[in-house]
DNA sequence: TTAGTTGCAAAGGCTTTGCACGCGC
DNA sequence: GCGCGTGCAAAGCCTTTGCAACTAA
């Protein structure tokens, strides 16, 4: 827990209320949630925080490399505060909602050099679609 | 080559100037296209043939299982029409273009039981990221 | 004929940006 | 105090939709 907020910290980043809210919401809960998502949690805690105070935030965390955007499908982008475990995901086709999992092995491993037609593959992502409990 | 046009034919799919071009042009290159990048090739066949219909086209192709959407980082959609030949892509992070690749095996055979967390689980996507050799 | 398709323009969801004020360091 | 961060509102990008005219079967 807050375990994203130390290590932003621990790189000497500028905090503000603002900051640490996004990231103790992003952090603190279990599934990955959108932006507005996040700005809806965040007003709980900092009811005068805006939303393209949110957005420019996750932005800047994505760009620091603590935190994965993860695109679905046409909805809203959700953040990923794991970025340093690594793990694969988990969407639901009904809600949308995105749960991670840990299958074993190493993805990248799977393509092999004929396959990767001069690229220089650095990152493998797997995503798993299906239907959660609730909407099935 | 117009593997796609044939399908949708097969399928009984009323046929309109507006949905062979959109077919076409989608089948007819080796890179897979935003929808804005359909609609610009598509009018140097048709002039008239209107933002929307490419929009409304490319959807109903998804909703009829025979191209398949694909959303990288947030930005516009791609449309990838080889929807019943298993694959996956490797996706270039400097200039965004898409290529597929075949490895070997089932990736959604990797997900173990234990590891769905009551979720019927229908698909899984490996997405490979790196330079394409013209970024590198 | 007639249900389904098209084009236009306007609306919609999500996100970014310009600018003046405010706050962390 | 300085420079970056914030809030507000407006703009932006991609996409969808309402409606009247049109057309494939």
């Amino acid at each position: 827990m807050s375990d994203l907020l130390q290590r932003l910290r621990g790189r000497g980043w500028r905090m503000t209320s603002q900051r640490r809210v996004v990231a103790e919401v992003l952090d603190g809960d279990h599934v990955h949630l959108t932006a507005d998502e996040v700005h809806a949690l965040a007003v709980d805690r900092l009811p005068e925080i805006s939303r393209a105070t949110v957005y420019n935030t996750l932005g800047e965390m994505v760009s620091l490399g603590e935190v994965t955007e993860l695109s679905t499908d046409g909805r809203a982008k959700r953040y990923d505060p794991n970025a340093h475990r690594p793990h694969q995901h988990l969407v639901c086709s009904g809600c949308g909602v995105i749960r991670d999992v840990h299958p074993a092995g190493d993805p990248l491993t799977d393509l092999p050099p004929d396959q990767r037609y001069g690229f220089t593959v650095s990152e493998a992502a797997i995503t798993y679609r299906g239907l959660c409990p609730g909407c099935a």
